[in-house]
DNA sequence: TTCAAAATTCAAAACGTTTTAATTTAATAT
DNA sequence: ATATTAAATTAAAACGTTTTGAATTTTGAA
């Protein structure tokens, strides 16, 4: 393999010189530059990571942990972060080490591959709020980035969407259409993501002056079946009264909902309208949903360039950059007008 | 962090005794590697592993490629391997590093994780017969363990279990207990281990003088579905005669095979008996079945440790390793003897 | 005591890169 | 022509370890 001292011996200069000229650094004569880096292309040069990594300090590689459920079951979502973030870091020059937390701590696989002496930061996900992972790994200095945040407002850096506004857009959709019976059907809710969603779920009725009895918000549907018991359940209106719409955590969930009024013999968007919020899994199309679903949608594999991007920078030196969008609203024909009959005869 | 120096400065040592003190050579004074020890263990030394890398010439770190299905299904197999196998690997100073595959060609990801130089070897797994992956990395000269093995001779390291014995012992025991109808539910029928089953299989019940009907081998089952909907069609014995018993590829298609057995009326071990193949996932306790499932059994997760020993052992220039063991067979109450009435009433 | 042999220890090189500080070469102004 | 400045290049140090070959100290025998 060819270092930098062969290709300077190649044309007579020195390696330091070469290096420069493989960098990118301005002082270094254009002529000379072409010469390296064909001289570079012709001896199939390819730096060496290990030393690069001695004499600037940095390793190179990021980790992240994969928290196994207990019931061992790995999810769609997963692999997507997994695919997505290989290649976004892979564009940095960036490794993922991956490491499996099997522990009950939250923090201590974080330790035990700190230990190991080779990362630059992490990449975590899933965050609750509180997180003791920002604690520690703040406390430790190492950089990380946190794929959503722990509070409205954070010290760290992060990239995400606006979990809050996903359920503003949904009601005020929902509400121009004129529902005013409107169910959440929200997502596990120890994560932060679905404290967000709650909350803009509640800001954004209480702003339209409409009432949210209990039975109207259900939490901790991540599957089709829990979004298919919850949905029929609520609309059986053991309440006295059964929601219009339904505003769920998932295209997933929605799956099980838009069942659930099927089989009470409704049909959306006539009595009922649904929409969702889409990570945009592959096979999970919800463009291809019957009817066609609508979402906030913010595509995870999207997420993971800004992911590495803020990451590898933050490694480098640069601040903590927080970056949270607004998901698109994708209006499609799971949504219509609320039934003009206030008392519909299901209710 | 302290250094090799820091310490030699501390007690008036060279760096070059130090570090041979702390790696156990030979011909330092067990009186000075008390005192370096010591000292290291004060300062809280950890040895700059890029640095280790650098002079070593090896990186520390191996690869693993993920196939990732086309239904993107992530599977408890691969999680109980990426377990085993960041520990394993761990416990040997070596980190994981994961590439996802989304290329139809096998060899692609190997070759640009190749080219990134981070990487002393691999680790490879599901082989298929002529893996197009042993040949390329062959030729490139990279260390690589398989589990399993794409044939039953092979010059490379491998780790695996002998799967054409998983079936001798199956069909063995189903005959010693008077079974001469025996069916087979294998797996993907593209991997290696289903072939090397399917011929135990084979050879096993052609030593036995017994026949096997084509609609008694069935392949590619991978699901508890899957095995319902084979041992029901296999059960309704439209070839003129039904099996009593069946070896099946794994415990979840097994799970399925019994579902299929109580739904046709039937009671294993009564009147069919059942034995599978138990890669001891977890959740998947193969004596929680009702009634507790015959097993050859492997745990996979144990495969993980000799594997990562076997890699590491090559990539420190040891020869390729080939280590085959056999399955424990585990006889618990889904097997029994044969239903004396041949014709029984379901036939 | 003295010498050879064995047991320890050390200095220095090596790994391949980046980067600081110094040096050379070229260009411009006097 | 000479001094001054700018541009381009280089030598050398640094990162922290391992390892080679040499040097030192200790031990044992003569």
């Amino acid at each position: 393999m060819a270092t930098l001292k062969d290709i300077g011996a190649e044309l007579g200069l020195s390696p330091a010189t070469v290096s420069r000229a493989l960098n990118g650094f301005p002082e270094v004569n254009k002529d000379t530059v072409n010469r390296v880096r064909e001289a570079a292309e012709r001896l199939g040069y390819r730096p060496n990571r290990i030393a690069q990594r001695l004499v600037t300090g940095r390793s190179g590689m990021v980790g992240m942990i994969i928290k196994i459920r207990a019931d061992m079951s790995a999810d769609q979502t997963f692999f997507e972060m997994l695919t997505g973030m290989t290649a976004a870091l892979g564009a940095l020059d960036t490794d993922l080490v991956l490491a499996v937390d099997q522990d009950d701590d939250p923090v201590t696989p974080y330790r035990k591959l700190l230990e190991r002496d080779i990362l630059d930061g992490f990449i975590l996900n899933a965050p609750v709020p509180g997180d003791a992972r920002v604690a520690f790994l703040q406390e430790k200095g190492i950089p990380f980035v946190m794929h959503g945040q722990t509070a409205p407002v954070v010290d760290y850096a992060c990239y995400g969407i606006d979990n809050v506004a996903v359920s503003e857009d949904a009601v005020r959709l929902l509400t121009s259409l004129g529902h005013k019976r409107i169910a959440l059907i929200n997502g596990q809710a120890r994560y932060a993501f679905a404290a967000d969603r709650l909350r803009g779920f509640q800001m954004a009725m209480q702003k339209e002056g409409l009432q949210v009895p209990d039975e109207f918000m259900a939490v901790d549907a991540e599957t089709e079946m829990e979004g298919y018991t919850l949905a029929l359940d609520m609309l059986a209106g053991r309440g006295g009264t059964a929601p219009t719409a339904f505003v769920c955590a998932s295209t997933l969930v929605a799956a099980g909902v838009l069942r659930a009024v099927k089989d009470r013999g409704l049909k959306a968007p006539r009595d009922i309208s649904v929409v969702a919020h889409d990570d945009a899994l592959p096979l999970m199309h919800a463009v291809n949903f019957e009817p066609a679903l609508t979402v906030t949608r913010a595509a995870l594999r999207d997420a993971c360039v800004p992911l590495a991007e803020l990451l590898v920078a933050h490694v480098k030196g640069a601040p903590a950059e927080q970056r949270i969008e607004r998901a698109e609203l994708i209006v499609r024909q799971s949504t219509g007008p609320a039934p003009t009959n206030g008392d519909a005869p299901w209710h």
